[in-house]
DNA sequence: CGGTATCCTCGACGATACTG
DNA sequence: CAGTATCGTCGAGGATACCG
């Protein structure tokens, strides 16, 4: 069977193994390189495309698009566009994306515990 | 500047969004398709390679080899080898492992509770 | 401003063969 | 049993150009 699986994961094992299925789920709506952080961002409120694209930097036009479309497909942001010219577009968290955020702030949380020390060890590097 | 980047990412605005540094770090070490799933599966004891394998099924020696030397290098798991005949290795997760398991465990009940909705809706896709 | 469309690179992963 | 070595695929994501 295996559904759900736009990046790669096929996963026949799921059907065995449905403790892990929750898992593999998870990380499947949350694959790709910027989502987590695109996640967190819209946390304190909703943004426009322009702020998201000015706080991530480095990423394409493309390649944001894509990935706000795939949130957006799961269910995980609102796409609220204001039909005025020039266009504006803002993005939030639906209540299906704010159930991540503890995912996301464990995440944060753990990163700044341990993240650092290896930035330090690897000053030498 | 940007180190501990081994899947691409280079994240130069890490420096000045530090606050994302963490999720960017942890993102980073759990990169890669098996990696939740084997700390999960360790989770109630160690295991052998071959019981690893067994258990995610259809992963090919090089990859699963690939991500346990990853989580060694991170410090994640431990590597325990036996010098006997035939070898035997058992992984095992260490203190840093074992606190990244809130986050897996969050991430399975968010799948479980969302997953199986999507699994029924896309029944017809 | 907020996108599409197209091309391209590059690395993760699988398949296969071999080994101490 | 638990790997290593080599090769090939495949798709995510960046670069660039253009659009309503």
């Amino acid at each position: 069977m295996a559904r759900l699986c736009k990046d790669g994961f096929e996963r026949e094992f799921i059907e065995e193994q449905r403790e892990v299925y929750g898992i593999a789920y998870t990380q499947n709506i949350l694959s790709g390189r910027w989502k987590y952080i695109i996640l967190w961002f819209l946390k304190p409120s909703e943004r426009r495309y322009s702020e998201i694209k000015a706080f991530l930097g480095n990423i394409s036009q493309g390649s944001l698009t894509k990935q706000l479309r795939e949130l957006e497909a799961e269910g995980l942001i609102h796409r609220q566009v204001y039909p005025e010219v020039p266009p504006r577009v803002e993005y939030s968290l639906t209540s299906k994306g704010k159930e991540l955020l503890p995912i996301i702030d464990l995440m944060e949380e753990y990163g700044k515990k341990f993240g650092e020390q290896v930035e330090l060890s690897n000053e030498q590097a």
